[in-house]
RNA sequence: GCUCCCAUCGUCUAGCGGUCUAGGACUCCGCCCUCUCACGGCGGCAACAGGGGUUCGAGUCCCCUUGGGAGUACCA
């Protein structure tokens, strides 16, 4: 049989990272296995459900990569069948209706919950001979009352459950729209998945699903059930949290690459390796391999890997996706210096993209002021004469790092003054700021007409301050 | 309450009965490199939740306790 997976969120918010993980391992399990990777809206909830939530999952997927083979399908298309299917289970005695009032059922729960059992559904309407007057019947699925349900999960190992645990859950509302755990198997066995992946919130749910199979004469496919993701402090991820959300990384400055390497590692390994490529991710996956025990979202490695990628992509590749946050700073490339050349200059020295749109500001905008703790220290009037040197030195040398890092040398020896001495105090003027890659590099993009003219104000500056 | 799941450094994890005086990564702290910031290099701190078994031998298997988590909806 071939294989197939899924991703099945409900779209009542954006693409989380708990969701974006487990779409990852279905995607990564489909492409392991040649197989194919669904994605299926799950909106049967007409009152949460929204079309902005179903765009945010769509772009959160493109973004992150994952593409899919099937769909987008969406359960409200699909309420026809599964009207068929629920009417079918009526006609075979699988499913019943319930004219319960919620008054009853909440009457029932008290008084199980005061016994010390568990709240279920005792079944009442089972014997029901005639409808109630003026009440729109729920219709519930008939679970058997004996015997267990055996889930052979592929990461969490043989889970059994009895089903006098169990009870009849209703698979249809009063309004005759379908619930999730009916349209979950009905797609589930109808879209032919093989195998799956989903939160372990939903192992619960599992043993009526595998009822419900049963019940219509299917074999149920493979699950696997993988742990949850936890925030920095160990709770259950939400917005406090921060960023939970997957394109709120984008827009902090993370190379989708790093998001995805960052959530294969959590709750996945292969022995010691943290870097993984979309290639080796797909040849070294196994659900074997995943983690039973939830783990807690940690910013700063991910941070880290973002740094490692932002210093391994290539410039056109950076490019590409600082574009983005270059936009949001009204920063326009083409008004200085090359981006590829500036970016390869910066690839060392920033840990997001966000930070490195930041760095670069200066070689496409003229800055303020020049930063007052770097500028006391470094434009003060003993600077004078190397600026002065320098500006002199720029306006005739040639215009290569090579050149320029000679001069700058050759300024601080004729002096008699350190490097930092000299080079500092032509950063802080070409920069406005104590910060920059190499002063050679730094002062070749910027330009000589503008070094020049930067080196005049800092001078201006310096003079300001003697007074 | 009841059912189910989980438990190795602060965090992510390796470990699938002896090779564990428990390995790697992130973070943090030193040192080196250095024109700034970084990168890089070297080194350091830091864990098998507790208690019973099983076994010649347990981080690894079983049970209990404790502590987390999920479900218990006419949500998914």
């Amino acid at each position: 049989m071939s294989i197939k997976t899924r991703f099945a969120p409900s779209p009542t918010g954006y693409l989380h990272i708990g969701g974006a993980r487990t779409a990852l391992f279905s995607w990564l399990y489909a492409r392991k296995h040649g197989g194919r990777f669904v994605l299926r809206i799950e909106d049967t909830d007409l009152e949460r459900s929204t079309a902005e939530s179903v765009n945010a999952i769509l772009e959160g997927m493109t973004w992150m990569g994952l593409e899919y083979d099937e769909g987008p399908f969406f359960q409200t298309q699909r309420f026809d069948r599964y009207a068929e299917i629920i009417q079918q289970l009526l006609d075979s005695g699988h499913a019943y209706r319930c004219y319960c009032s919620k008054e009853e059922l909440e009457a029932m729960r008290e008084e199980q919950m005061a016994n010390k059992q568990k709240p279920r559904y005792d079944g009442r309407c089972l014997e029901r001979e005639a409808p109630r007057e003026g009440v729109e019947p729920v219709i519930r699925f008939r679970n058997p009352r004996e015997g267990e349900v055996v889930i052979d999960d592929l990461v969490r190992g043989r889970v059994v459950f009895k089903n006098s645990e169990l009870d009849d859950l209703i698979i249809a509302r009063s309004d005759g729209s379908p619930t999730y755990n009916l349209t979950v198997v009905v797609d589930d066995m109808e879209m032919g998945i093989s195998y799956v992946i989903r939160g372990d919130d939903h192992l619960n749910n599992t043993p009526r699903q595998m009822n419900i199979m049963k019940a219509l004469g299917y074999e149920p496919p493979k699950y696997a059930h993988v742990p949850m993701i936890l925030g920095d402090d160990g709770k259950r991820l939400s917005k406090r949290h921060g960023a939970v959300s997957v394109m709120q990384y984008r827009d902090e400055g993370f190379l989708p690459e790093a998001l995805i390497n960052y959530l294969v590692r959590l709750g996945w390994s292969h022995g010691d390796q943290e870097i993984f490529s979309l290639e080796e991710m797909i040849e070294l996956f196994e659900v074997e391999n995943i983690n039973n025990s939830a783990s807690a979202f940690n910013t700063s490695k991910l941070v880290w890997l973002n740094q490692h990628y932002i210093k391994e992509s290539s410039p056109e590749h950076i490019a590409h996706h600082l574009s983005f946050h270059l936009g949001n700073l009204g920063i326009d490339p083409s008004e200085g210096p090359d981006i590829l050349e500036v970016i390869k200059a910066n690839q060392e020295r920033a840990k997001t993209l966000v930070e490195m749109a930041q760095n670069i500001v200066f070689f496409y905008k003229e800055f303020e002021a020049f930063e007052e703790k770097a500028a006391k220290k470094n434009l003060k009037a003993d600077a004078a004469p190397a600026l002065e040197a320098l500006r002199a030195g720029l306006a005739e040398c040639e215009w290569s790092d090579e050149a320029i890092h000679a001069l700058v040398e050759r300024t601080a020896e004729e002096l008699e003054l350190k490097m930092g001495k000299v080079a500092q105090p032509l950063r802080v003027a070409a920069t406005g700021g104590g910060i920059s890659p190499p002063i050679d590099v730094t002062v070749r993009l910027i330009g000589r007409e503008r070094t020049i003219e930067r080196i005049g104000r800092a001078l201006e500056y310096i003079e300001k301050s003697a007074d």
